[in-house]
RNA sequence: UGGGCCGUCGCCAAGCGGUAAGGCAACGGGUUUUGAUCCCGUCAUGCGGAGGUUCGAAUCCUCCCGGCCCAGCCA
């Protein structure tokens, strides 16, 4: 924070705004700055995604420049449209706007494929007829160079010939390709020759339908994509270093009059969760989970559907920064950022996850009264709402113990505690059933202590409760982490990462009470119920009330128990 | 000696030759009708290691160690 209320000091600091600082003094590009968000339409979006989404429109923002939305949809038979609907719709909802440019890099098929021809007539492309096994043979390996194909001086005509009638359907899959002529023994294998075209037949493409049958490989079509839109900075994911040379070989070889700069950076690991496309397929194929948005899952949409703000993933993504090191983010830095913004932003209500009743034996039967409640303790512009006190009540069972020391501030039989916004109980008896199990608890109130300390005697213990009455009831879901492994796709020790899946990642209560304010909250409202955590209406359940458990709210009194237990 | 990239606190991360920011976590203490929030305080004589250059090195040089990525007609 500055000084002198400028917000310049707030602004994320990382080698890549560095390079833009630098090629703005040199007026490079002539002082613009455009960047991309290039996702391949074959999944959901996930939150290693919009770590790339925030850099990129951020970026743009704050260097008063563009972003465009593209889609990198060169490979058909893994895209679908259903997946570009929900990219946009993820896009938007972190608050982002490509305003008029969606793009699609199939969009510049037919430039594509005429920069492609010119290569050929330049002597730099040729028709490949190696069997994909073949070609793998003749590639070397990463210590050995490779070995010409037989195909390589192929004259310009044949060339030509060859692969206007691949576009022409004359050749089945499989059997040519279209290659780039560079270096088969060069030290980086992205440059031995390769493929820049491939035949795909009997897939119909979600925008062009049938109208191709070859496409374009990533490594052709992406540094013209950028180009065509005049890209200035190209940022991707580390993996992509070794593809800069073959970037640049590309515009370097083709008439095109601009050159956008790759720069890489390191994608987001996030501990307990997978992030891959194949591995987040995987769990939602094979039933894992319930679909692209289960709420346990690090996709945008399951981050939503669990109550996480757009604001709370953009702050995280601002937190974690952008580097080129590996890294290993912990779950708490993410917690910490919805914590804080639900913290300020979510208004208090009261909810009961494992009801126990609880009898006022001196409150008259048909007496109810209103109670006013705050929404929010430190923000009385949220207001208060009224909350129905009546003689049965219900209490949460972790809060009442037969017995305790004093470091348990609840109820204990013979004991005081307040109830929340009401008033001081005290617990006389504890009824159990046959079992020997707590079914209900007879208390005595005390009248006067309705928003008053109780005379003489200090209560510590404050817990929340519902009119057992008026209560509404509701099934409320408990999300815990989805893997057991901070790492469940580590190779390392030849685990396959299912067998690392949490099987208690998902648990539903499904009795619970909560207050009868609630009873007119919107899908996908956020609340803090006190004491409990951070929950989320379902958008997705309509016949009964379902409430997702976002975040728990930190809990000092977990290890004070811990501590006591362990003696 | 295949090529490329990276090693700063448990995690993330500033730092760009002038004497180790910040966040998360953790640990003390205060306020509190949420064991929450909030507030105050503690937390790297040390920057993968060893040499060297320099008045001065996390920053420059040398060597070494460790980690990640690359042999799709995927992106």
């Amino acid at each position: 924070m500055s000084l002198d209320g400028s917000d310049s000091a707030n602004k994320p600091s990382n080698f890549i705004r560095h390079i833009i600082d630098d090629d703005l003094a040199a007026n490079k590009n002539a002082g613009k700055v455009h960047t991309r968000f290039p996702p391949e339409p074959n999944g959901f979006l996930h939150i290693g995604h919009a770590k790339s989404i925030c850099l990129n429109f951020g970026v743009a923002r704050d260097y008063q420049g563009l972003c465009n939305l593209r889609f990198d949809d060169t490979n058909p038979s893994k895209e679908k449209q259903d997946y570009i609907h929900a990219i946009q719709e993820d896009v938007k909802w972190l608050g982002f706007d490509w305003e008029e440019r969606l793009f699609y890099a199939s969009d510049y098929f037919e430039q594509l494929y005429q920069y492609a021809l010119e290569l050929i007539d330049k002597g730099l492309a040729y028709v490949c007829d190696l069997s994909a096994e073949q070609t793998r043979e003749y590639r070397g390996t990463l210590k050995e160079p490779g070995k010409n194909s037989p195909y390589r001086d192929r004259s310009v005509e044949e060339n030509r010939d060859l692969f206007k009638r691949m576009r022409a359907s004359e050749f089945v899959d499989g059997s040519r390709v279209l290659r780039a002529k560079i270096d088969m023994a060069a030290p980086n294998m992205n440059m031995r020759d390769p493929t820049l075209y491939r035949i795909r037949h009997g897939v119909v493409h979600h925008q062009t339908g049938e109208e191709w049958c070859i496409y374009p490989m990533y490594d052709f079509t992406h540094p013209i994509s950028d180009a065509l839109e005049g890209i200035t900075h190209s940022l991707c994911t580390l993996e992509f270093a070794d593809h800069r040379p073959l970037y640049d070989w590309v515009l370097d070889n083709i008439s095109i009059d601009c050159h956008p700069q790759q720069i890489e950076f390191s994608r987001l690991n996030l501990q307990f969760t997978v992030m891959s496309k194949r591995k987040l397929t995987e769990l939602v194929d094979e039933g894992h989970v319930d679909g692209w948005d289960d709420p346990r899952l690090p996709t945008i949409a399951g981050l939503r559907r669990r109550g996480y703000t757009a604001a709370s993933i953009v702050e995280f993504c601002e937190r974690i920064g952008v580097t080129k090191s590996d890294n290993s983010v912990e779950m708490g830095m993410l917690e910490s950022a919805i914590r804080d913004d639900l913290n300020t932003n979510a208004p208090r209500r009261m909810a009961v996850l494992n009801p126990l009743k609880v009898v006022i034996e001196n409150y008259p039967e048909d007496k109810v009264e209103q109670l006013s409640a705050a929404n929010h303790p430190q923000n009385e512009a949220m207001g208060s709402r009224s909350v129905a006190f009546s003689r049965e009540v219900y209490i949460d069972r972790d809060d009442f113990r037969e017995e305790a020391n004093k470091k348990f501030k609840r109820l204990v039989l013979g004991k005081e505690v307040r109830l929340r916004y009401g008033y001081v109980i005290r617990c006389d008896e504890v009824i159990k059933d046959a079992q020997g199990e707590i079914i209900e608890l007879r208390c005595h109130y005390d009248e006067n202590t309705l928003g008053k300390n109780p005379e003489g005697r200090k209560v510590k213990g404050v817990i929340h409760w519902v009119s057992a009455q008026y209560a509404l009831e509701a099934e409320i879901r408990l999300y815990d982490r989805l893997f057991n492994h901070p790492v469940p796709d580590s190779s390392k020790d030849g685990v396959d990462y299912h067998q690392r899946l949490n099987p208690d990642s998902l648990q539903i209560l499904s009795r619970c009470y909560i207050e009868p304010a609630l009873a007119d909250a919107a899908p996908g409202e956020r609340f803090q119920f006190e004491r409990e955590g951070y929950f989320c209406l379902d958008s997705a359940s309509s016949d009964k009330i379902v409430y997702n458990r976002t975040v728990t709210l930190r809990d000092s009194w977990e290890k004070i128990e811990e501590e006591m237990s362990e003696g």
